[in-house]
DNA sequence: AGTACCCTAACGTGGCGTCAGTGTCC
DNA sequence: CGGACACTGACGCCACGTTAGGGTAC
């Protein structure tokens, strides 16, 4: 047993779990988004942890960022009913999705454009080169 | 007059026909992506800083990082017929348009993901609160 | 003398990666 | 004694923004 028969995990078995590194779970510490219990200098995962880290690496996937993801984990800590942290987790995502979806239409945009930009661009090399490439 | 009376443009001027920052510019600079002249201590821009200013700006657009513009201005300058140079770009862009097709494949996937989140947190709003804002 | 513009130098941002050096356990 | 793991700084990355402090020209 690596643990001590309780359900903490060590910070490596944390990262195979989870998919990330040591330095990002410190990292997260740092921020204050997790908090280890220590045992002797090394950090211990509770149960806790683990909900946490699983709404941060969530949080991420949708683009929020650290410190936002901190203050709704905070709310849903301070908040026994969850109905503001609730109200406020739907407030971040509808901002969050209006941003996403700003993005996706740069996004795209810009693929068009680079796909104009290289077909002409391939054009002059044909051009350039005869029409031997013009096929390929 | 600003400036001598040929083609040059001071940094304010450049800012402003770019719509970037002064610090932008200097940035540039320091990267070895533009050669302003100096009167003194004073940047002036000629035609050359202009043209590669557009290529940075539409670079940037595209994703692509400074110091990969960089190269590609720098081909440009070393090439006289263009030809490795457009070359060099056309793989770039191939290389870049398939980045930005994988994050947008990423993004749709995760609006997707986000819009069934709210929807299912605004569901709970809904019951918690009664049926009072579900037809809202 | 003010003020409008220019300059350099250097730190801050976000999310970690990557050493460097030390400690602990087996 | 070696090796695997842990730890704490602290600097590096990218593209600048933002002071801080000083010069120069009108």
């Amino acid at each position: 047993m690596t643990g001590t028969g309780d359900e903490t995990m060590t910070i490596r078995a944390m990262c195979e779990a989870f998919g990330v590194t040591p330095r990002a779970l410190r990292f997260y510490e740092a921020r204050e988004l997790l908090f280890p219990i220590r045992e002797g200098q090394k950090r211990l995962y509770t149960r806790r942890d683990r909900a946490r880290l699983t709404l941060i690496l969530r949080g991420k996937r949708f683009g929020f960022s650290l410190e936002e993801i901190r203050q709704l984990l905070d709310l849903y800590d301070r908040d026994d009913t969850h109905a503001a942290q609730l109200h406020a987790t739907c407030e971040a995502a509808r901002r969050r999705l209006a941003q996403m979806e700003a993005q996706r239409a740069e996004l795209d945009v810009a693929i068009g454009e680079l796909r104009e930009h290289l077909a002409r661009g391939e054009a002059m090399l044909a051009s350039m080169y005869g029409r031997t490439i013009a096929a390929a």
